[in-house]
DNA sequence: AAGCTATTTTCCTATTTAGCTAAATATGAA
DNA sequence: TTCATATTTAGCTAAATAGGAAAATAGCTT
């Protein structure tokens, strides 16, 4: 649970989300959208993919970095559950995850 | 959304939540649950204050402190609500908030 | 008023975090 | 291989955060 509050615990890391639930995209591509250097977006991404909730994939000398939805929601809706029938109910729904990738 | 975030993004607040989900309690009664000094409870729950998940009521030289679950509950759906229908669905059905307090 | 208890505020130190530049790594292209 | 591009890592500084002790504030109770 810490790992994903302190995650989205900053602007940056929240917009850089925003992004990724559009489509996957570069490092560069992303960075393109800040006033942030490279390396700091790289960081950024590194802290998000720590919390599980973007995956990143090789293609070429490019990283394609792209958002799970699911794993952004489902800790959320987690933490959410104790305070929240609502919470519960959409967990219980959601479909278990094979551990595929 | 910032303050929200910042506040979860701290294991000692987070535990404060779980206490004051049970019942509202005064300074001295959370601090009890805790290692820490007093002084950085009331840090603490100021930090919770100002994300508006907490309310404080003076009673008497007491300071009793409870839990906003709608505006915790609420906050985190308004975040989820672009990445998820159910989380929109949520906050459509959740009563509309009159100024009272 | 004086003393006691509960809480907050202030001030200080230690740790963490954010962002930068420069250097290292990895891949692709010539 | 050499050059160029994309990304990450290292090393640094500045700013933010956490926690403590001591002082200030507020409200009882005598």
């Amino acid at each position: 649970m810490d790992k994903i509050f302190k995650a989205l615990a900053s602007e940056p890391r929240r917009r850089i989300l925003e992004y990724l639930a559009v489509e996957p995209m570069t490092v560069g591509e992303i960075a393109d959208n800040f006033e942030m250097a490279m390396p700091s977006i790289s960081k950024h991404l590194a802290v998000l993919k720590a919390a599980g909730v973007v995956r990143e994939q090789k293609r070429g000398q490019y990283v394609l970095y792209s958002l799970v939805v699911e794993a952004l929601t489902g800790q959320l809706y987690g933490f959410l559950a104790p305070y929240c029938e609502d919470a519960q109910r959409i967990l219980d729904a959601r479909p278990k995850r094979r551990g595929r990738d």
